[in-house]
DNA sequence: GATTTGATTCTCT
DNA sequence: GAGAATCAAATCC
């Protein structure tokens, strides 16, 4: 087994089973380091409404089709980064949202790439301000955050956070039953819950 | 080919 | 709480 397949093994399995796992887990992308507070999971190809891989393969949804540990990096709202992580075997087309998180370092580029009038607490709480905050786009799209060599990179914690809560995943209009959204209790990162 | 929608955020009321 | 910003993908005709 070639070494980056070792590394990925924590991410393979169902997606609603392996985000639970990236809460506490901390992404780093240059100064900047952001440990996880909120993720969603996103299934593949049938089998979730609310996925961008439900309807099959597209020129935006291509990563997610890829191997487990890269960075599903997409636009929208016509402004907004949003970054997701593979998981799963290669073609099982699942993904879990970073939703957000706490600045663990870099709080100056942070601050400096967010506002200075944002509350650090805000910095990252939400997946557009995350990406913001990590100043990940578009070429930051099919990174490996488990290549050690990478620019972005993903730290799991030691061992899985054993507490936090689910419910329904945020601003999703189908599936909004399925409660896919994962957070950390009692952080002051984590989104509030809107419907759509 | 045209229209609607969206895994959002910010500003103003 | 409402409205805007602004574009790719989905949906409709």
């Amino acid at each position: 087994m070639a070494p980056l397949d070792r590394l990925s093994r924590p991410l393979i399995g169902p997606v609603e089973k392996i985000a639970p796992r990236l809460l506490g887990a901390v992404v780093r992308s240059g100064a900047v380091a952001i440990r996880l507070t909120e993720v969603e999971a996103y299934a593949g190809v049938g089998q979730d409404e609310a996925s961008h891989s439900h309807r099959g393969r597209t020129k935006r949804n291509a990563i997610m089709f890829g191997p487990a540990g890269h960075l599903y990096v997409y636009f929208t709202y016509g402004m907004h980064w949003c970054a997701n992580i593979v998981t799963g075997v290669e073609g099982s087309a699942s993904a879990v949202l970073l939703r957000a998180g706490e600045v663990v370092d870099g709080l100056e580029l942070a601050i400096e790439r967010r506002g200075s009038r944002v509350p650090n607490k805000d910095l990252a709480r939400g997946p557009a301000r995350l990406a913001a905050a990590l100043g990940l786009d578009g070429s930051a799209n099919g990174l490996n955050v488990l290549d050690p060599s990478s620019p972005v990179r993903l730290t799991l914690p030691r061992k899985p956070v054993q507490e936090f809560e689910s419910g329904p995943r945020v601003g999703v209009a189908k599936e909004t039953e399925r409660p896919w959204r994962f957070w950390l209790p009692g952080e002051p990162t984590v989104s509030p819950y809107r419907r759509r």
